[in-house]
RNA sequence: GCUCCCAUCGUCUAGCGGUCUAGGACGUCGCCCUCUCACGGCGAAAACAGGGGUUCGAGUCCCCUUGGGAGCGCCA
């Protein structure tokens, strides 16, 4: 259903760490939802927690929110920036009667809250500066100013996911809007800044369902209308808990480092909870013109690894090869060290990479396996054999590949044609199977078992590197095996 | 403990009373292709949590049980 109002969506973190992949896919939502219906999306950061936000975490939600293509419309609001203006409707609220001053002590509340739980009763403020006189206040002491709730009748959320969800008002007690040092709470700052901001659809975890009943209060209070609500289920680890950092908590740019490309992440968490139909592939253009509310499911979705990597291999695929090279050079700086490599790619690799790339991508799930498979292309000499090359490169192998080198050594043309008519003629002639030879020259020019198609990196490599290989391996008894160091 | 939410293959999901002997995707297992590994193609195993209702008819509606989850702060 298309709203009737121009659409204005926001997304809403605190920056108290990383953008964790469940932020990252509420971002997603929102971002959808006002591009589908021609609105905008707002950024908000909740920063009032001043112990807890810091300048890093911003700069982290900034760039990750960029890097998965997200964008904002406007300038970014500051939450703590808004403070007057929060204690300015509390002002009102309490000219009103709408709030009042409450003088009770933490010990008190927590007091309250002991022998509500004792005798199982809700936790919940018993109210007890609500009617009280302001002439019992204790000298000197700074009240927290609470909401005066409705006690009887109900609130109703009406949520584009959860349905039709009710609370019965006695069940909710008196919140606190401004704390005794006349800070403002979460619970009011997000009610003003969402009526300020003309936020007309909130889209957010559904760890905030019960909170939504209580901004609901205030908006009542305030006169305010309600925005539309949906609230969408969180994102689980694979073992149905809740995602912790050793399994899909992770900041989305650790996303980044671990080789996932920003269009294969999309698509996957786009899919987590949203469905449209049978289809599994969207482009953003689909996504956009696909996406709505009623389409959510409302149980919470397990992170699954296996089906992303499948969906980066399939966008990895789809890439362009210069496209590919360009990502693995941005990520060089992190992954180059650990391999002997610099931050940045040198021309000559790059190129054999390019040339390369056609015959690599097919064959990789992520950009890290990319670089690895790509191993042949930068290995230091003497090359190192890994434990499949080292098992296929047994004495007979090492035999056939003496007298594959010469004939190699004579051929006209050094590309991958040629090289294949020769090997197969070879093969031909002496009764062997195309593996027999292919294998362990495959093993000798490139260390591995697998590897691209055998002719086509042979080409790459060049005539004097390949031989060059090929002699270390065929040359049996006074020259041992390289095992990796 | 209290309040609220949820429940289809291992996982993501389609299903919005009859077209369901439940469909797709990932993963798994076979086979084909093949110089290896992938890709691709073909095929297989794999689910409506349990129990009551409502209805001519229930995966689809209602209730209970069980099992998950979230919230219960002068955190956000």
């Amino acid at each position: 259903m298309a709203p009737s109002a121009p659409v204005v969506t926001r997304f809403a973190p605190s920056p108290t760490g990383f953008l964790h992949i469940g932020g990252a896919r509420t971002a997603l939502f929102n971002w959808l939802y006002a591009r589908r219906f021609g609105g905008a999306m707002l950024l908000r950061i909740e920063d009032t927690d001043r112990e807890r936000s810091t300048e890093s975490a911003i700069a982290a939600i900034l760039d990750g929110l960029s890097w998965l293509g997200l964008d904002w419309d406007g300038d970014v609001v500051y939450q703590f920036a808004r403070a007057e203006r929060h204690r300015e409707v509390v002002e009102t609220l309490l000219a009103t009667g709408g709030a009042y001053r409450c003088y009770a002590t933490p010990e008190e509340l927590a007091e309250m809250r002991e022998a509500a739980r004792r005798e199982g009763r809700p936790a919940r403020y018993d109210g007890r500066w609500r009617d009280r006189d302001p002439s019992e206040a204790p000298a000197g002491a700074k009240p927290a100013i609470r909401l005066r709730a409705p006690q009887e009748g109900e609130t109703v959320i009406e949520d584009a996911v959860q349905g039709r969800v009710v609370w019965q008002n006695k069940d909710l007690d008196d919140l606190v809007l401004l704390r005794s040092d006349g800070n403002p709470t979460y619970m009011l700052a997000v009610v003003v800044d969402d009526h300020d901001m003309g936020v007309t659809q909130v889209i957010r975890g559904d760890d905030h369902l019960t909170n939504a009943a209580r901004q609901a209060q205030i908006y009542q209070a305030l006169g305010w209308g309600v925005p539309r609500m949906a609230h969408v289920p969180l994102i689980h680890g694979p073992d149905g808990a809740k995602l912790s950092k050793r399994h899909g908590a992770l900041g989305v740019d650790a996303y980044r480092e671990l080789g996932y490309l920003p269009a294969a992440l999309r698509n996957y968490l786009v899919r987590l909870g949203w469905s449209h139909g049978d289809q599994e592939m969207f482009s953003q253009d689909e996504m956009i013109a696909a996406f709505d509310l009623g389409q959510i499911g409302r149980s919470p979705a397990r992170f699954d690894f296996a089906k992303l990597e499948n969906l980066n291999g399939h966008y990895m695929r789809q890439s362009d090869d210069e496209s590919l090279v360009e990502a693995i050079g941005r990520l060089l700086p992190t992954l180059g060290p650990a391999r002997g490599l610099g931050p940045e790619l040198t021309p000559a690799l790059r190129g054999m990479l390019l040339r390369s790339m056609p015959g690599l991508k097919e064959r990789a799930k992520t950009l890290v396996e990319l670089l690895d498979s790509a191993y042949y292309l930068y290995a230091p000499s003497p090359l190192a054999l890994d434990a499949k090359a080292d098992s296929i490169l047994d004495a007979a192998a090492r035999a056939r590949l003496g007298a594959v080198r010469a004939l190699l050594a004579e051929t006209a043309e050094w590309n991958a044609a040629a090289l294949e008519a020769a090997i197969r003629a070879h093969a031909e002639r002496t009764g062997l199977k195309l593996g027999q030879i292919a294998q362990p020259l495959r093993a000798a020019v490139t260390g591995r078992g697998t590897s691209p198609g055998l002719f086509e990196v042979m080409e790459i490599l060049g005539r004097e590197t390949s031989l060059a290989r090929i002699d270390a391996q065929a040359r049996t008894g006074d020259t041992a095996p390289m095992n990796a160091a």
